[in-house]
Order: structure tokens, then sequence, then C-alpha cells
RNA sequence: GGGCGUUUAGCUCAGUUGGGAGAGCGCUACCCUUACAAGGUAGAGGUCACUGGUUCAAGCCCAGUAACGCCCA
């Protein structure tokens, strides 16, 4: 066995051999309890970033522990299509070649991107596969699959039957980079700041002009009317009167109406219904003209005269220019506003006037709200469930419709004869008019779609799948929080209506990753760690537990390179411990049950009561979703505990025992060593499987072996209480040989003095350990201080310890050390004191604490006099 | 404008119904002791953001302030 473990040859060949051996596959038929999650579906075009590793390292942990545990799980893989991404990226490809989707034409481009998908679309599951994850790989779907498609449209078709979706003219958020509409949720809100123009527009009487102040001069080319509030006296002279509408010419009314605020820039704004929500809202009350000036791409149309062609920005600067020189405008003021942009390549979004499909929520979200009220639906930590019910009982009308190549098409027909919509599953051959001249709607449908269907569309679903019936609902689904809306709400309400049931059970809210700063990760700023990177040079187990030990509930994780190099150094101790225990097992065969003779030794007693505990801990917190209170758990006792004392005090017996100490040696080392592996494994697969496959006694693969329960070992008080006095003499010790500079390999000579006989007749049946540990040359007990040499003294609780070095001690240097001691206990045992005689301390705080608080007091008495007594006696 | 989160050692962060301030990294000193120098042993280092309150007792509960971050409008 090497020295250092090497990851990059191991882990490959156990990933394959999990693989091989099917033990990720899932069966509907096994009769054990199902454990059922969905992997978030990556984009299909992405490559795996440190979200992507967190979330499906957690998924993993979580899945690794449910199969140990007995549940047949099934980790349900795949990717998505994700609409515009992909589109953008096949566009990019294409551009290069110099040609563009639209010379290409709609089925060749579509064809185009079907052959990217299949070039590169394995690209994230590969990495995920590096990563360790342990996903039913057989069943690896497609948000664009037959399957997926299908649902897509059976959904899209009972929707639309039962009256929750419709086709409408309304205004959308629209991307004129990606030339399509967006939902709202796809809009990203930036403070910008940017200008208020006050631009006077002319009455047609000639009596004068009324302001009217905006932040997009240039939609003024479609405005149809002037608005003040109704209670406004400074313009109720003005209502109902006629402005001429400047650079237009057009004749617009002066309205009133509830929704402008007098408080805004004049109090009078200009209406445009075609490039503003509210405006629309307003034109739709006053029956206004709604006139669109924009193309798709965002310049000025036909509509806006001689500005015709502009880009939109442009067009603001000459709308600014002309109205500047005919002196109609009046000023202008710093303004501070949220623009939005595209969630996708961040260009500003344009209000626009379009026919898009919606999805009528209400209905949907109040199922949804109540499945999360009545605790069907859990979110961990709780406090995401107000984010989410914030948002769902303001909902508004979902926008469905993209005008993309790159998607599911919606499932709509449109007849050329007699205008019929048809809405069906499949093609249509002919409308009921008997016609077969049929259209497709162009769209697709938002991406977001079909990913919300996934927990049940990748189960088979429309089809009643045994596997459905297995594992539907899905026990937990994990993600971070910044997809609760775009995804987590619309699989539950997807779920509930098609379903009948609730897509999960828990939702466990991750943490976004940032760097070691907290800024968030990305290209741009270059502060970006590839998970693949970190593999590569410190080891996918490495990675594994840094992100599983620092997964804190409901905090933002900053990942630092610093960190993942001390959890390798962490796996590469793991792997030195086995490699000393394994190289003492030569020719060992576990016992069937416990030890396999010989009387265990306090070391042996205390190592398995520990491990006991650390299970109970573990476990506790892997249940409740705090991997980072498993991983310090386990890191405690496997470094601080297992490594730093059992093995320290199991050595001289495995290298000098006699046989039958040696077999009691072995028999504890291998039992703890056999249960720290599995207990390690969910965090970290491959190193533990390696060990595993080289411990004698053991099976076939560590992934289905069992879970290590508390009851495999027994607590034992009493061996821990006697470890803590050896623990604290020993390092009583040491310190104190530190502190005189004594290198560590001079011995020393000690008298130890004990209060009781327990704590003496523990530390004679303990002696060479001891010596040991501590360094010892001999060591004797005594009843009263020894006299001339023993220069060093080390008080702990119930035994004073006397030492010797052959170069002698200097008496002040010792005096000065234990007055450093005596200080600390002093100002402790102040504060004890202080406590103690508050009256209202001793008489209302709960006994327990008060005794408690005693007892620290004896023992800091107790060692302030026995600190004195050496002080002084080294004064004398 | 509304809501949420964060503020603890030089850095990154734990701290579980209120009861002895912790870890990792970094730093200092000593050590190549036959599992591991990616290691061992020992050590230094904190006004728990600030103000006030509740309580016998507050890092933790309550109110307010400040800074930073996020979400929504």
């Amino acid at each position: 066995m090497p020295k250092i473990y090497e990851p990059r040859a191991v882990e490959a060949r156990w990933y394959r051999y999990w693989e091989e051996r099917g033990y990720f596959h899932a069966r509907a038929d096994t009769g054990k309890r199902p454990f059922s999650q969905v992997i978030p579906p990556p984009n299909v075009t992405g490559v795996l970033h440190m979200g992507h590793a967190l979330n499906n390292t957690l998924q993993d942990i979580i899945a690794r522990r449910r199969r140990m545990q007995g549940y047949e799980v099934l980790w349900m893989p795949g990717t998505d299509h994700a609409g515009i991404a992909t589109q953008n990226v096949v566009e990019r490809a294409i551009a290069v070649e110099g040609t563009d989707r639209h010379q290409l034409g709609r089925q060749a481009f579509v064809e185009r991107v079907w052959g990217w998908k299949e070039e590169y679309g394995g690209t994230i599951i590969s990495q995920l596969k590096r990563l360790g994850c342990s996903c039913d790989w057989e069943r690896e779907r497609f948000t664009m699959d037959d399957g997926c498609s299908l649902a897509v449209r059976t959904v899209f078709k009972e929707l639309y039957d039962q009256g929750l979706i419709y086709r409408g003219k309304y205004i959308v958020n629209w991307c004129p980079r990606c030339h399509t509409a967006l939902s709202d949720i796809e809009v990203e809100h930036k403070e910008k700041s940017g200008h208020l123009w006050y631009a006077r527009y002319p009455l047609q009487d000639g009596s004068g002009h009324v302001v009217v102040a905006t932040t997009r001069p240039e939609t003024m080319l479609g405005d149809t009317a002037v608005a003040v509030h109704p209670d406004d006296e400074r313009y109720a002279g003005l209502v109902g009167k006629t402005v001429i509408l400047p650079l237009v010419e057009r004749r617009i009314p002066v309205i009133t109406d509830e929704f402008v605020d007098p408080g805004f820039g004049t109090g009078a704004v200009k209406v445009t219904p075609a490039h503003d929500p509210n405006d629309f809202e307003i034109g739709e009350r006053h029956g206004l003209e709604r006139v669109n000036v924009l193309n798709p791409d965002s310049s000025i149309n036909e509509n806006g005269g001689r500005y015709r062609g502009m880009d939109r920005y442009v067009a603001r600067e000459a709308v600014l220019a002309d109205l500047e020189e005919r002196g109609l405008l009046e000023r202008t003021e710093d303004h501070l506003h949220a623009v939005g942009h595209c969630y996708r390549c961040h260009t500003e979004i344009e209000p626009y006037l379009s026919t898009q499909w919606f999805v009528r929520m209400e209905p949907l979200a109040l199922e949804g709200i109540k499945a999360v009220r009545d605790g069907r639906i859990e979110f961990t930590p709780r406090r995401w469930e107000k984010i989410y019910f914030d948002w769902m009982e303001n909902i508004r009308d979902w926008c469905i419709s993209r005008q993309l190549w790159w998607g599911h098409r919606i499932p709509v027909w449109y007849c050329r004869e007699c205008d019929n919509i048809i809405v069906e599953v499949q093609e249509p051959e002919r409308c009921g008019c008997g016609s077969d001249d049929l259209e497709q709607d162009p769209d697709v449908l938002d991406t977001w779609f079909s990913s919300g269907l996934w927990p049940f569309s990748t189960m088979g679903w429309p089809e009643r799948t045994p596997v459905l019936e297995e594992f539907y609902p899905t026990s937990v689904l994990t993600t971070a929080h910044d997809i609760i809306f775009f995804w987590v709400a619309r699989m539950i309400m997807l779920g509930l209506r098609f379903m009948g049931d609730v897509p999960f059970e828990k939702v466990f809210v991750t943490a976004l990753v940032r760097d070691f700063e907290g800024k968030k990760m990305s290209k741009s700023s270059g502060n970006v760690i590839d998970p693949i990177d970190v593999i590569d040079v410190y080891g996918t187990d490495a990675l594994r537990f840094t992100i599983g030990s620092i997964a804190v509930p409901g905090r933002d994780i900053n990942m630092s390179e610093e960190r993942i190099e001390g959890n390798r150094n962490f796996v590469n101790k793991i792997w030195n411990a086995a490699r000393l225990v394994l190289a003492n097992l030569e020719e060992y065969q576990p016992g069937e049950e416990g030890l396999t003779g010989g009387e265990p030794e306090l070391a042996d007693r205390w190592i398995l009561s520990r491990m006991a505990s650390v299970i109970s801990r573990v476990d506790a917190a892997m249940e409740e979703y705090n991997f980072s209170v498993a991983g310090k758990a386990l890191y405690q006792f496997a470094w601080g505990e297992f490594c730093d004392w059992f093995l320290e005090l199991v050595k001289p017996r495995l290298y000098r025992g006699s046989p039958e100490e040696k077999r009691v040696a072995r028999d504890v080392a291998w039992r703890v060593l056999e249960c720290s592996l599995r207990l390690l494994h969910p965090f970290m697969p491959f190193v533990t499987e390696e060990l595993w496959q080289r411990l004698p006694g053991t099976e076939e693969s560590i992934m289905v072996a069992p879970w290590p329960s508390p009851d495999e070992f027994e607590g034992d008080p009493e061996a821990e209480a006697e470890m803590g006095l050896i623990q604290s003499v020993v390092t009583g010790i040491r310190s104190a040989r530190s502190e005189h500079q004594i290198p560590p390999g001079g011995k020393l000579g000690a008298v130890l003095v004990c209060e009781d006989d327990e704590a003496a007749c523990i530390l004679e049946r303990e002696r060479e350990h001891l010596e040991t540990l501590a360094g010892l040359s001999g060591m004797r007990f005594s009843e009263a201080a020894p006299g001339e040499g023993y220069g060093i003294r080390v008080v702990t609780e119930g035994v004073q310890a006397y030492l010797s070095w052959e170069s002698g001690v200097d008496p002040a240097e010792e005096i000065e050390r234990l007055t450093k001691r005596l200080d600390k206990v002093e100002a402790e045992l102040d504060r004890c004191v202080a406590k103690l005689s508050n009256e209202r301390f001793v008489e209302k705080a709960p006994p327990k604490v008060v005794e408690k608080e005693r007892e620290k007091q004896r023992e800091l008495l107790g060692k302030r006099d026995k600190l004195n007594g050496q002080i002084e006696a080294l004064r004398a």
C-alpha cells in the first residue's frame, strides 16, 4: 500500500464496478421500502459547476445512506433541454460557420440542436459520474425525449380543456435579443441610474401645454392619451381636452385614472398601452388605441414615423434632441429605477404587446399553498415556506409560449378554413369542418413547463407504470433556493393537479456556493473553482467531504481551496490509519460476533464506546440534513480519537503483544475500522470502498453493506471516565515538558501522588501506556511529594505528577509556569464564587446547574491549593 | 418601498429548548518516534457588530441602531 492515497485510479475503477454490478439501479418489485428523489436536471449544454457539485453530492450522500439502510433507492437522473440557453449555444456555433438559423430554416436548425445534444450533451453526465453520483443511469431521461414530450402535450391539453390555459394579446416581457417572450420571473430587476425627462405636450386649443415625465421618451411615439388622477385639482381644467402629441402630431385625449400617482413627476403621465403593463390596463379601461412602435428586435417600426429603423436607444436620443429643438423638453432629472433584464442574456427587456399562451395560476396555487400548510410538504429550513407562500399568494398568470425553435412545440393547430383552434395530444389530421389545411402554432413552451412535470414524467406518466406506483411521491427534493419559484412551486402545483398527490414530501433547500470572499462565482469575475479541476488535484472524496462538512442548512457557502486541501489530508489520514491496521491483519479473520477472545483493555472499551456515540450523532445529524454536524463528528472521531489515541494505544500490542493480546487488539481495530468505513462511505465513497475491499472479512461492496447502528456497540461510561483520566495526565505531562523545552525524546522520571486509590489503581494498570504516551523512563506512586530532583509539577484532577529531568529544571522557571496556571484557575474560581455567592442564583437556578457549579468550585479550589502548595514548596 | 439573511479568533465558519466561548486553516516552538511531514506534540490568539431590555444567568430571547448581502415590488 502506498504511503499516500492516490484517488485517480481508485475512483474510476470502483465507479465502473458499482455500475456494472447494478447497485445504482432501482427496481419496483423488490418489496423493500422505497426511497426516491429526482435530480434537478442540469442544462444539457451545461458543464459542472460548484452549485451542481454541492447539490448532487448532498443528494448522493442521502441516497447512499438510504441504500445502506435497506431502502430500494431510486435516484432519477437526466438533463433539461433548456430552451433559450441551448438555442443560444447552437446559434453561436453556427454563427462561426457564417450562417444563422433563419438561413438554415426551422427544421434544419432543430436537427442541428439535436446533433449538438448528441455530441456534447453527455458532458455533465460524465462529470456527475466523476463526482461519484449513484444515479440510476439506466433510467436517465431528457426533458425532450418521447416520454416527457407526451407528458407535456397531455398536460397542455388537459389544462386547456379545464380552462386553465388561454391565449390572449397582452403586454409581456420581451427580450429583444432572444426574440421571445419571457415569464415574469425570468426577468431580473437591477437598479440603474437613468433620467426622468419632462416633456411638454401642447394643448390643441393653443391654451398652453401639459408637462409629462418619462424614463423612456422613445415610447411617446406610441402614446394614445395623457392621464391624471381624478382628484388632482391642478389638472381639473384639462380633463377632456385634447393634446397634440409632439413629433407624431397625433391628437390624444387627457383622461383621468385612479392608477396615476399625483406625486410622481408632474402628476400627469403619458399613456402608452402597447409598451407598459400599467398603461395597458389604463388603455383597457378607457378603450384607448394600442400603438405598437417597436419591432421584435426593439428597433422602431413603421408606426414610429421618421424614427423608423432606429434602435430603441438611438431613437431615445433622437426624440430627446427633437423635443429639445422644439423647446418642448422642459428639464431632465437624475432618476434611479429598476430595469428588467433577461435572465439568460442580460439584455434589457421591453414590455411588448403580443399574442401569447398563459396558464391561469390561481386555482393551481391554492392547492399548492394547501399542501405546504397541511405539512404534506415540508421545507428545510422552514423559513423558505414563507417565501413560497408570499409568491404563491400573489401569483400571476404564467406566460408559457416562447418564440423559439428549440423546445416543445405547442400542441395547438389552427384551421385555415374556419379559424377553429384544435388542441390535441397527437397531431390531428383534419379539422371538425373537414378541412385538412391545418397549421401548428409556431411557438414552443417555456422550458420550466416540462421540468415542472419531471417527478412524474420521468416515471412514465401519463401511463400508470409500476415505477410510478412504487416511487411517487418522491421522498425529498434537494435544490438551491434560486429556483423555488421557477421549479419547485410549479412541480408542486402540477404534481397535485395531475398525480393527485405531492411530488415530494420534503424540500431540502441548500445554500448557494460563493467564492472564498462570499462573492457569487462567475466566469467574468474569474473566481470560479471548477469541481473537476478540484477532483483532479485533490480527489473526489476530498471535495465531497468538504461540501458535506460546510453544508450548514440555510447559509450560503464560501468555497476555498485551502479547505479542500485540509480534507484531502483527512482522506489521507483515513488511508494511513487503515494502512496501519491492515498491515497488522495478515491471516486475520473476524469472529462471528464480538471479540474472539481475551479481555479488552481500557483503550478498547473506550474506543468502542466512542464508536457507539459517533454513530448516533452522525445518524441523527444526517436524518435532519445537517451534514456539517455529521461531517465534524466523523472528523473528530476518526482523527482526534481513533488515530490520535486509540491507534497509539493499540500499537504496542499489535507489534509486541502476546498472541492473546494481539487477538483482542486486532479484533477491536478491525471492528472500529470496519464500522468507521461504513459510516464514512456516504461522504467519501471511493476511499472507503478501496479500503473495504482490502479489509479481510468483508464482502461484495461497502455500497451494499448495512448502515451502522449504535446497537452494534455498547456505551461504556466507566471506560470513558477512566480514559479521561489517562488523557488529562498524559496531556498535562506533555504540556509541562513542552513548556520546559524538553525534547519529546527525553525521558522523564515520574512520581504520582493520587488523591484516591481508584485513580492510583487505574494509572497503575495503564502504567505502560502512560510511560509510552508521556515519554516516561519510569513511574512510581507515592503518598507524598518526593524530595530533591523532581523539579516539575503537574496538577490534574485527582492526581499530582512530579517529574525529574536529567539536566535539572530551573525552580524560578517552574514557579513562573505554575503561577501562570494558578492565575487562570483563580480567574475561573472568582467567576465561580461570584455566582455561588449570589443568593438569587442559588435560589432560582435549577438545582442541577447549582450542583454543577459547586462541583466546579470544589475542583478549582483543590487545584488552586495544590498549585499554591507547590509554588510555596519551590520557594522554600 | 416590503421581506429575509449575515455580523463570533488573523481568515473561513460551527455553536442543537439560555447555564463552563469552539473547529479547520494560518501563526509560534519543538520533533524525520518503524500508519501518515498531506504528519506528531505543545502553545499564542476573541469587548461574540453596537445600544438598551427581559432573566439569578444572554453569543443565544425581545426592542432598536449600523454595515454588508439576497429576494420581491
